[in-house]
Parts: structure tokens; sequence; C-alpha cells
DNA sequence: TTGATATCTGAGTATATGCTCATGTAAGGA
DNA sequence: TCCTTACATGAGCATATACTCAGATATCAA
């Protein structure tokens, strides 16, 4: 990386404006974990590699659905799978995914303890 | 909040699964950055608070356009408004958001940078 | 080869999303 | 009051999403 997180944060106080394809990657990597069940893979993934069967055990949808959501997080790079046999491990590919997760759940278990009444959807 | 970060992240490791309302509440907050005129409308604010034609003027979309995603914002706590005569100032209301944001913002400039070749998508 | 198991993929479908347009409402000025 | 400006909201529409089901593919074992 040429330019330091310091500039970076430096640039965004300054009023910089991101070029459209960087707002639509950004857009595209909250997309990635947008949906209850990838959050669910995301996570259980955090555990380590598992199969797509045994993802779906800790689910309430088919296999085929979790094939299909992981194909997704695949061609978006979060994750990656190696064979083993008839199985496909899948793995977390990213570190900044299990960052985003993180600081995500830090903010709702924020909000699951004292906001409920300001926030009418959770 | 009665557990630490320390704590969290520690149950994390365990494998600790958490209950159907938190995923949902996670995908709710990534949701609501998964849209490239959001996490414009997003971006736009961490510099101070503005009017939803101020906004508007920075974006491809209508007025209206904006003004029902600053409901949606709204809805979900992470933006507040109030009123100066005729015109609304919204501002974030939500400390996380801007720290969700920096972070998919350097995720994003990684692969901007040296992931091009692997993530066809951006 | 044949069968069993695991995964992938295409089709179809119900629902959700994001936009514009038209209209409604609120505040300020002549 | 009447007009203008700023914003909010409902309707309608085109597109995207997430799922199930059925069938294709791949690997292993007998």
């Amino acid at each position: 990386m040429a330019v330091s997180v310091q500039q970076k944060k430096a640039d965004v106080r300054k009023g910089q404006v991101y070029s459209d394809r960087t707002y639509h990657a950004m857009a595209e990597t909250f997309r990635a974990l947008a949906d209850p069940t990838r959050a669910r893979i995301i996570h259980l993934l955090t555990f380590g590699e598992s199969s797509v069967n045994g993802l779906a055990d800790h689910l309430t949808v088919t296999p085929s659905a979790v094939s299909h959501q992981l194909r997704m997080l695949r061609q978006m790079g979060l994750v990656r799978f190696r064979r083993k046999g008839q199985t496909a491990l899948y793995a977390l590919d990213d570190p900044h995914v299990a960052i985003l997760f993180q600081e995500a759940y830090e903010h709702v278990s924020d909000f699951l303890q004292e906001g409920m009444k300001r926030r009418e959807w959770l």
C-alpha cells in the first residue's frame, strides 16, 4: 500500500469523495453480510473450515441454498474451498470480513442491551 | 455493557452461536450500507450534517430518492435530523457506522490496489 | 461398472429493493 | 392569503434476491 491509514483518514476529514467503483465495491462488501443466512455462514466459518452439509446442519436451509450462497461468497473473494474426497471444505479467505463481523456484532449487542426502545426494527 | 469486549471475543473463539435476532440485526446493519447510494450518503454525512437537497446535489438521484433512503437510515437509527426553517439537516447518529465504513474502505482499497485479477466483481 | 454420497447448477417463484413520478405537507416571504 | 421552496410519502414498476426443487457432476467404494 502506497498510502498510509493515517493519510486515508486525513483525506476523509478533508472531504475527499471516492470513485463510483469504490462505493460499489464497498456496497458489494456489505451486501455479502447483509443476509442472515450468509452472516451465519461467515460466523460458522470463523470457527474453522467446514463442509457444505456441515454448514447446512447448523442452518434452517437446504444444502443447495448453502451452496448457492457459498458460490456468491466465493465470487466475492470472501471464502475459499479445497476438496477433500467427496466433500468441499470452505474457509474464510479475507481478514477484513471477520473484523467487520466482529464490529457489527458489538454494534448490535449495544443496541440489544440499551437501544431497543429507540430501534423498533430489532 | 456488562460483558467486556475481551469476553465477547473469547466467546467467539469458543464457538458461541448467536440468536436469530442477533444475526438479523447484524444483517440489517450491513444492509444499511449495502447500496452505493446509501454508502455515498453515509460518507457525505461523515463530513458534517447536510440537507436533503444538499445530499442530492452530490448524487445522481432525485431528492425524493434521497428522502426515501434517509427515512430508511433513520428507521435503522443510523441517522438523525433536526429542522432548521424549511430544511431538514441530517447527521450521523451512530459511532459504529463511521467505523464500519472506514473498515470497508480499507478493505476495498486493498482490493483495488492488489486484488483486481482475483476479484472480477470490482 | 454400479451405487451411494456430496456438491453444484439451472429453472422457477415469491418477495424485496430502489427508483421516478405525482401528490401531500410544512415553513417562510410578499 | 397566496406563492414558492423543501421535504415526505404513496403508487407503480423494473430489477435483484433467496429460496426450493430437479437434475447434473464428481468422488469413493464394492
